[in-house]
DNA sequence: GTCTATATAATGATAGAC
DNA sequence: GTCTATCATTATATAGAC
């Protein structure tokens, strides 16, 4: 079971403990924890077994500290994003590859019954639901449940990022396709949602998508 | 590992194919695949080992069979639904456990990477695209995007409706959940994308979700 | 159609050497 | 910190009886 760890520059670089969360995290997002065996975290991570055990004591333990770390970043990764915008209203997020990485680990952690994971989706639904009351709008008259189904609306784009660039007809997760998926958000939500703001700059955004196909023949089996 | 078979109310009655088909259902759709055992099945069917490689050959032979078997129940339960839109428009659709129960199936297949799923949602995503055009809509430019964000916005909710029940402080997924879920779309989708006749009907609802608490205590661990 | 019993492989955990 | 070797458990697959 090979893998690439191309999102990680200097994979080799890093500390064995490292190289271990690292294959286990890219491991269990594409396989799902139950998917994943130490053996096979090890031969990516280019350790033996035992290492694995003597630094994270066992498969569930290792897979909390990949929760636990991935969660971390994540907020990391969104407290930057605010920051960013903060100081530059025109910034238009986006996510790197590892960045990627990291939410689609989340996606599955979620489906995959991860306590961890499930703690911060209800964090989520938390800071979403202040948000909407902040603003009063009388277009959002229960924000507890509008702030839970976007949370897990955003969670679930997130984690099927792969199955949408096919759609795309595209085969990775590039940037191009993931302006392109930021861009679908500002046709689906609401502008009382987005606010107007954002869905005029939305507009402005020149359209680097492909130009609709009406005639394309088709590609997928459709049984 | 026991589970109820709720919403079967006549689960003693079936054969023991379609036993062993309801039981891997409920447990691929609890702990994935991998995390089920063919012999887990079997106690929950209340048949052996033996009898489910006889109907299904393998494991893999038995998830493929109840991926198309779901696959194949959610197409009926969707025309049905339009059907019966069809015929009165005032019509609220709404599913019942069993539904429930085959969407979850359906959103973990997605993420765990069943072909036979990955399938429906490109044709989901299609026929998603072919509505959008035929609206004509100027604010939806990509239909294609929005089609497949769409599409993964749905299954994901559909896949973590547990989590969005605790978020309501419920712990099982009753109808008033699923309504409240409903009612949330209509607060989160563009006007221009429901068609500002849906939007009016769910203003129109009698909400029966509980007000709004603000002062509510907390329950969720926020770590 | 249905069961029991068994073979075979894989996995997570462990112990101990370097 | 890191590895090799091994154990106990579990899972799938198989064979054959009723």
């Amino acid at each position: 079971m090979t893998l690439k760890m191309s999102a990680d520059p200097a994979f080799e670089d890093l500390t064995a403990r490292a190289r271990i969360r690292e294959a286990a995290i890219a491991l269990f997002t594409e396989h799902g924890v139950k998917g994943t065996s130490i053996l096979d975290i090890a031969e990516v991570a280019g350790v033996s077994g035992g290492l694995i055990r003597h630094h994270f004591g066992s498969k569930d333990g290792l897979r909390e500290a990949c929760d636990i770390y991935v969660l971390r970043e994540l907020e990391r990764v969104k407290a930057e994003g605010i920051e960013l915008l903060r100081a530059d209203p025109d910034f238009m997020p986006s996510f790197d590859a590892r960045q990627v990485l990291l939410h689609r680990y989340f996606g599955r952690a979620m489906v995959d019954g991860s306590p961890a994971a499930a703690s911060r989706f209800a964090q989520i639904v938390e800071e979403t639901e202040q948000f909407f009351r902040s603003q009063a709008s009388p277009d959002v008259p229960d924000p507890r449940a509008a702030a839970a189904v976007l949370t897990a609306m955003t969670i679930g784009v997130e984690a099927m990022q792969d199955q949408i660039a096919r759609a795309f007809g595209e085969d990775t997760i590039s940037p191009q396709v993931r302006l392109r998926i930021g861009l679908a958000y500002a046709q689906i939500y609401s502008p009382a949602l987005l606010g107007q703001d954002l869905v005029d700059r939305a507009h402005r955004q020149p359209s680097q998508h492909p130009a609709p196909r009406t005639t394309k023949k088709k590609k997928d089996d459709h049984g």
